[in-house]
DNA sequence: CTGAAAGCGCTAACAC
DNA sequence: GTGTTAGCGCTTTCAG
């Protein structure tokens, strides 16, 4: 455990400055050939690298961009991730994952990261759709909502960029989906009918897609789950069956939901799809393993992941101002769907 | 975007000294009640938060921990993820997860990051299995293995920690699960044979089952994906059925690999477990959720995360040495194991 | 109990 | 081109 070397031993061991060897080491131009040769090669020799806290102590901020999210439980954000890593180092920033507990607040976390670490801009991955003016100024710094928007707050759309799809509306083309097959019971799972969030907006597209077809809404055939865990929809489906069965198709806010129910429904010896149509929306890759495929409405996740880097780099760099992206789910057909006999 | 207070700021706003506001925030006893209230009522009202970047740079070392992984696409080690963040945190140490890409090496990575931020130690969820001494003394803090050791390497035991199943024995006890039940024509699927890796000591232990049952081993009946996605998994399985259909039973070293091994075989028309069984190690909670269940040996994660924390901490703080744990994989029975008829 | 002063590793003027 | 100097925000002696 010796003690790693700083730029000073740099320095020494070239017989030069220590602001020479931070002029090479941070590629400023003013350096000579010969010296810059010479301090790098030392620097490999001795195995320097330099202390990132020091940097950005001096630079008072870092060249990170911090990731936040509550959701590396969900293979959708985790696919998102995936892409967002690389993405964000390409352009030359560093990344801080943070995931933030089920019971705390993302918002918070942000702010107490942000004074903490003082990255550059904030990519949150899942949050709240009701921000205050108050909070996101106190955060004072770019960040972009991936995944989700401010729908149910009351924040100006210049006050913070996004990246979604359109969630009402593709829930709408879901249902429509199942309608268009004939279906007219038809089930909804989702997490909350009134969690001013994602559940509420899809819960909403369901809604309209009924009116759209002149379908009477039922109550009955809406079960929430209070979470987004398999566990938790799958519990959520058994209720449902239990009091209703009556339903010929379901819909299911996420593609996990979607697969949970799948099993609660094969266990109560409906058939997928030939008692029972299911369709879901994310397009997670592990749902195209079951049988039947899951029928869902892809969300890009990729397309999504790089939009978003590409905002907040803009952001930080002054390029360009917010924006507000909402891209495209599409259907990924699966055997889960069938036409009503 | 107005500046973020500082600590003189705290200072001056008391009328006092940043050394005695720096007391306070670091709970050194000799601070006066009223000066310390004072102090505290002041940072919750400017809301001040320390920088984190200037306190390691003068305690030359960070509260963090850093977690290393490879795989925050695989869904066992997200699982793991889970539980290991709020562990550290629970210790009072910040943890900062580092994913590394697939094209480079972890243990140049933590290198880097250990001389960049300064970890108090670093946790590696999955890696090579060969770390040299060269190495890891280049690493010079504390690490521990979760999910893998150096049983290719030369490290001294003394020298590093892990928290592990027994791969080579688990895989052991899942073929012979299927070996009892009367299946001699067992295929096995993984991603190579000699990785140096998880999969040589899982293909070690299939070997040793059908030597234990006087099976005649054929390499025919081996399939290597070369990797552990499901799409590769898959496509490795078409080209075993492409190539040797004459198999009862499937032994697939991953629960993802597994349930595409199902799939393929599905499609190429034989029935799970009907005509073939499938057996897997890992236990993630969605492969419970496929028809059939999947039969796993379930590695226990959430243990294995706990351990892997309180092992690390131990070590940062000195009240323990180095230590190997081996933890015991439990079979999950599910629905894709049958006798043979 | 408190404040002044030194210094962590680094960058960025500012001189030469 | 290069070295000197002054900080960045914080903790930690060391005096009082």
């Amino acid at each position: 455990m010796e003690k790693q070397p700083t730029i000073k031993d740099v320095a020494r061991l070239c017989g030069t400055s220590v602001s020479t060897v931070s002029r090479v080491l941070n590629n400023h131009p003013d350096v000579s050939q010969c010296m810059r040769r010479q301090v790098l090669e030392m620097v490999e020799h001795i195995r320097y690298v330099p202390n990132s806290s020091a940097r950005s102590t001096v630079k008072a901020k870092s060249e990170a961009i911090a990731v936040i999210t509550r959701g590396i439980g969900n293979p959708f954000f985790c696919q998102i991730i995936k892409t967002i890593q690389p993405a964000i180092n390409k352009r030359q920033y560093s990344c801080i994952l943070h995931e933030v507990a089920s019971n705390q607040d993302e918002m918070r976390a942000a702010c107490l990261l942000a004074r903490e670490k003082k990255p550059r801009g904030i990519l949150f991955l899942g949050g709240r759709f009701n921000y205050t003016p108050e909070e996101t100024s106190l955060l004072s710094m770019p960040f972009v909502c991936c995944t989700y928007t401010n729908a149910f707050g009351c924040l100006d759309a210049s006050a913070y960029s996004s990246v979604t799809i359109d969630d009402s509306r593709t829930a709408f083309q879901a249902v429509i989906e199942l309608c268009k097959r004939g279906h007219r019971r038809i089930a909804v799972l989702l997490n909350e009918k009134e969690d001013h969030s994602i559940g509420e907006l899809r819960y909403k597209g369901y809604r309209a897609a009924l009116a759209d077809y002149g379908i009477p809404f039922d109550p009955d055939l809406v079960e929430c789950a209070h979470g987004f865990d398999m566990d938790k929809a799958y519990r959520a489906t058994r209720r449902l069956l239990n009091r209703s069965g009556r339903f010929t198709a379901l819909f299911a806010i996420s593609d996990t939901m979607g697969i949970a129910a799948m099993k609660a429904l094969r266990e109560a010896g409906r058939q997928v799809p030939a008692d029972c149509s299911v369709i879901a929306i994310d397009g997670v890759e592990f749902s195209q393993y079951f049988v039947p495929t899951l029928t869902t409405l892809e969300q890009p996740s990729e397309k999504m992941a790089q939009e978003s880097v590409r905002i907040l780099a803009n952001l930080i760099e002054g390029k360009t101002g917010n924006q507000h992206v909402v891209m495209t789910a599409m259907l990924r057909p699966g055997g889960s769907v069938k036409p009503l006999a």
